[in-house]
DNA sequence: TGTACATCAGTGAACGCGCGTTCACTGATGTAC
DNA sequence: TGTACATCAGTGAACGCGCGTTCACTGATGTAC
């Protein structure tokens, strides 16, 4: 049983566990800069504007990360890895026995990254970094790295999905995904622009779905 | 008559007519300082550096542009007006009687869109702007300015092309036109995050052309 | 054509500011007794 | 439980550098006679 804290009349409650801890400032400093990075830029974002948003002075810092670059390529890392694993955590609900119907599924998960990846701010971040890595040998291998392994989960969630028809792509599945993603690309592009800024009307890929899949010629159960 | 000029022994010849005209210096600048930014960022390039590329020193900067961000825009309007008078300058020569056959324009048209638009460095520049649009009123009118420009220059171009194979379209061509500028875009950030690299293998649009037009149920001449 | 003068494009030193980074210090937190 | 001590996360002043911008000056170019 836990030590009673009511005692202390000064304590903020249980929301904020452990106060002055190492990955307690870690954490605030990862969850607030995007929205800073997005506003000011990936060199214009001041260490002082980073720090002030997150209720820290600088100083703070520099002990818990090397650099601005650093704070960056963490953030970047750990959006990615959110963004895999909630495109195969809704596969999961959706393709379960008794989900979604299988028609409504590749209209979801096009629905869903787009609104996953159609929040402007990480977007710009990532665009910060997309544009960073031509000047810097680690941020292009860590934004490399971090495209692959989207690209692979799309890639992967467009075979669960067809599978899940009982057919079989008449394209490269890979190339597919990787057509997918520079659509959604470009429409954020768009949108940052802010011209005009309604949401994507012309849905080429689900439109055309029918026409890049094929009944399995194999066996079915 | 102008005054000969051949009497002058220093003078070198007619490659270079007016040394030291502002306009010489400002189209100078311009031409130069596209692969500045691109290399090192909008903000990340000092006007040390872009003053340096075109040969000059920071004060002739200043003698001709009032800031970085001006002489920026002045650099993507003018790219802006080349793409749109090159893709209408291709359509002229594959569309009079006797050019090209009319389904090769669609492919023509893509490819040609492709080859000048996939020049990273100019992808670089117009990603850095469309960020700072974020930031800058003034930035964020000229790009969205520009996007328009394009998107319309395409949108007319499909017309034309579907127009000369007696054909309409199914979906409105001006969301196809923003589709395909989509998927350009995202295309070229592949390209710039250089994973993989290798040029677009699937083109969706081309390849579902005949799925976005139907035979136009007017008259024939 | 040659000379004297006016203009003004481009020079480069100087200024001041803001930023990234460092570091001696502080006081909150954890530990030993 | 209370007290003394050790640790170390976070503070904030200080440093130095690079950059944008300004401006008094220079010398190349154009003009008047």
């Amino acid at each position: 049983m836990p030590r009673r804290r009511e005692e202390h009349v000064m304590e903020p409650a249980e929301a904020e566990p452990a106060k002055r801890s190492r990955s307690a400032t870690r954490s605030r400093l990862l969850a607030t800069s995007a929205a800073v990075f997005a506003e000011r830029g990936l060199e214009g974002a001041s260490v002082e504007e980073l720090c002030a948003a997150a209720g820290f002075t600088r100083g703070a810092f520099y002990s818990n990360f090397a650099s601005k670059t650093d704070l960056a390529l963490a953030m970047y890392e750990e959006h990615a890895r959110q963004l895999a694993k909630r495109l195969n955590g809704q596969l999961d609900q959706w393709l379960q026995p008794g989900g979604l119907e299988p028609t409504l599924v590749v209209e979801r998960v096009l629905e869903g990254m787009a609104d996953f990846t159609s929040d402007t701010v990480w977007h710009a971040v990532r665009l910060e970094l997309l544009l960073a890595a031509r000047r810097s040998e680690r941020v292009r291998t860590v934004v490399a790295e971090q495209r692959a392994v989207l690209s692979e989960a799309v890639t992967a969630a467009l075979i669960r999905v067809a599978d899940a028809q009982d057919a079989e792509f008449t394209v490269d599945p890979a190339e597919l995904a990787r057509l997918l993603l520079a659509v959604y690309d470009g429409r954020l592009n768009e949108q940052i622009a802010g011209s005009g800024s309604r949401p994507a009307q012309l849905n080429l890929v689900a439109f055309t779905w029918q026409n890049l899949t094929r009944p399995k010629s194999g066996p079915r159960p």
